[in-house]
DNA sequence: TCTGGGGTCCTAGGACCC
DNA sequence: TCTGGGGTCCTAGGACCC
């Protein structure tokens, strides 16, 4: 077998992305994050910053950062233009994530030469096209070409030949490991094992009893670059959820609610733009000292509609805070799983009586959201037919406020 | 220093069925 | 009257990834 997967990876992608845009930025520290730093440009990097850190501690570890709110951009139509430029080199793209993708390239050597020149090749369309800059590997599984595209990083090309794949991976470090963060590497550690080629050599019993039975054999195995996964090139969403998280400690039921609706209707709209539907709905609640607990339940059928999930979700909610002990809630978040095809209608009604100015006037933001509930369904299901309409789509008038809600929900049952 | 939001996968125990 | 084992589904928690 030869060296035919590729892992394409861009670097420090929404940061980049900033800099692109803001050419004030380029070569400047740039730490895109709101709570947390999301993507820190390798200028920010130097010192410290890392993603996944609070932006206060990196702001103190970099205060020269320009500091951008994320989630603004046009992050995701990006990625979708890189990946497009992969696809003319090869149909065989995984996207794993917004800014990483495998690529098998088996077939493609023909008409583009060698793995190695594929990589260069794309790397020099991507740079081109859109100014942005990828690391790639290239290896015969997709955990080495992982390894080598992260030993690539930033801005180069790292190849494995199959002949020598133990030896580049064998000296490398623990954290490589892809699946093995930081309980693990502690775990790692007090084996003493601190490369890879440690835990190759490791016994399987020791790895097994430390780390558990599935975690100790996969990790061994991907010591030795055994690593079964194929190329997924057809994956489908197995949740769909969102969460919340408060500033500061909520007691406050109506508050609890209010949230909870707004997310509810997030992720039924999200459903129904996939159309999907699902029976396992899940509630997190994370309380004030950082505890998170799940309360979860299994429907007959599988839902899709603000109304159900609401319903669903208050309940669980309700079962989660009779464990809250007196300690607020900092986040909620509701998932959905379990989810197959949903067959019905899906529509979006125009705004009812509501034009901008209404908006503007509504005031605060929170009312501002949109709460979409069934509505006028009777009407869709004399068009559409009974069966076929399960759900619609309305806002719900701001200026009315909670009983406004409530009544639509009533009227959702 | 004080911790976002989107996910995937695994484990373990219990219920239930055959 | 007391007993087995396998399979599946559900729930809750946790590790991990980007």
């Amino acid at each position: 077998m030869s060296a035919d997967i590729l892992h394409v990876d861009l670097d420090a992608f929404y940061a980049s992305v900033e800099q692109l845009r803001n050419p004030a930025l380029a070569g400047k520290p740039v730490i895109v994050g709101g709570g947390v730093v999301l993507s820190a440009s390798y200028e920010a990097r130097r010192f410290g910053v890392r993603s996944g850190m609070p932006t206060g501690r990196a702001r103190r570890m970099c205060p020269r950062a320009v500091v951008v709110s994320g989630g603004f951009g046009d992050y995701g139509q990006v990625s979708d233009g890189v990946f497009e430029i992969c696809r003319r080199f090869t149909p065989n793209v995984e996207q794993v994530s917004i800014d990483e993708a495998f690529l098998g390239v088996a077939g493609a050597h023909r008409l583009f030469g060698s793995t190695g020149d594929i990589a260069v090749a794309v790397r020099a369309a991507v740079l081109a096209e859109t100014g942005l800059t990828l690391s790639v590997g290239g290896a015969r599984t997709k955990f080495l070409a992982k390894v080598a595209s992260q030993v690539a990083k930033p801005d180069g090309v790292v190849l494995v030949d199959p002949a020598s794949e133990l030896r580049f991976l064998h000296r490398l470090p623990t954290r490589y490991l892809w699946g093995a963060g930081p309980v693990m590497q502690a775990k790692l550690t007090e084996l003493g094992l601190e490369t890879i080629g440690d835990v190759a050599v490791a016994s399987l019993a020791s790895l097994k009893n430390r780390l558990g039975n599935a975690t100790g054999r996969h990790l061994h195995a991907l010591a030795w670059n055994r690593d079964p996964r194929v190329l997924e090139l057809d994956r489908r969403a197995r949740s769909v959820g969102s969460q919340s998280t408060f500033g500061r400690d909520v007691t406050d039921p109506d508050t609890y609610r209010r949230v909870l609706a707004t997310i509810a209707d997030r992720v039924a709209a999200r459903l129904r733009a996939k159309h999907r539907a699902g029976r396992t709905i899940t509630v997190r609640i994370r309380f004030s000292d950082f505890q998170s607990i799940t309360r979860s339940t299994t429907l007959r059928a599988p839902v899709a509609t603000t109304g159900a999930l609401y319903d669903v979700s208050c309940e669980l909610l309700a079962r989660g805070l009779a464990v809250a002990g007196g300690r607020g809630v900092r986040l909620l978040g509701i998932s959905v799983s379990g989810l197959r095809v949903d067959p019905h209608v899906q529509l979006e009604l125009p705004l009812p009586g509501l034009d901008g100015g209404a908006l503007r006037r509504a005031g605060s933001p929170r009312e501002l959201e949109r709460i979409r509930l069934d509505s006028n369904i009777d009407a869709l299901r004399d068009r559409f037919g009974r069966d076929s309409v399960a759900h619609a789509s309305v806002l719900l008038d701001p200026r009315r406020g909670r009983d406004g809600l409530s009544e639509l929900m009533t009227r959702n049952r």
